[in-house]
DNA sequence: CTTTTTGCAAATGATTTGCATTAAC
DNA sequence: GTTAATGCAAATCATTTGCAAAAAG
């Protein structure tokens, strides 16, 4: 699913057997107005605003939902934190290594021949992102 | 550095005003033996089989030392791990989201475009490399 | 009403830090 | 001899788990 209502949402959860809460749609709503990444506590942050005390657990079971589900991607970062991404669309990443830093890199890769050999071995590939190490402005000078 | 012998090791250390200790070369020594992934404490485990109580702490200390020397790259992997990789070639990974499992993938990538882009908006771009998500065969069943 | 989902508090696991001691140079 | 590097124990931080109370269907 990576549908746009939040209509279609709801409809998504009961067809899996599970409820719309309000914190579900909140985190779902939450996530999507986002365009960049984001960690767990500052999606909590962003949640918090709208429903007062929603629970970090909440936000990362939601979270892993919504990874199952298609609608968020979880890019694992330097320093052991998740990051969060609702783009829906393929593009890649930049981090730099010195303070963990992630930024969106829009350019075109080829990953069809990657894909191919990967599934080739047995393993169910879903995406294919590029990741770019190295220094940002900051941490370069 | 991506060396190969042992003094060149020693003598990059003394470059920088760094002591040769026997807990580094260990370390340099183990990590150069593997060709594939390992966590600090897989490597915690190589090391000790020759310097009986080498510490975890002093374990991710030379790693971070070896990364910035360039001798290894430390890879972020699901489940707030992160890998260590000495293979100095281009590779790129696959990894399962069910059980984190990392495996490389030999493939080729074209990512000089997207290098360009990285560098052209100022960050210094050192590698790249593809990550392919998906499941493996076990998590697939 | 039944079963899932929540929030809270506590547990876990990887990595880091503080500090006195040891060992390179 | 000096100063950097080590090992240990304790701290930290992101994430997970257990469980009783609340709420969705």
């Amino acid at each position: 699913m990576s549908s746009v209502t939040e209509g279609a949402f709801v409809q998504a959860l009961h067809e899996r057997g599970l409820r719309a809460t309000p914190q579900r749609l909140i985190v779902y709503r939450v996530v999507r107005r986002l365009d960049d990444h984001a960690t767990a506590e500052q999606l909590l942050a962003a949640a918090a605003r709208e429903l007062p005390n929603v629970s970090l657990p909440t936000i990362y079971a939601t979270l892993d939902l919504l990874e199952e589900m298609g609608a968020v991607r979880k890019v694992p970062a330097f320093g052991g934190t998740m990051l969060y991404d609702a783009r829906g669309d393929a593009h890649h990443h930049m981090v730099c290594r010195g303070c963990g830093t992630v930024r969106d890199l829009e350019a075109d890769v080829d990953d069809r021949t990657a894909m191919a050999i990967a599934s080739s071995q047995g393993f169910r590939a879903e995406r294919a992102q590029l990741t770019i190490q190295g220094l940002c402005t900051n941490c370069a000078g």
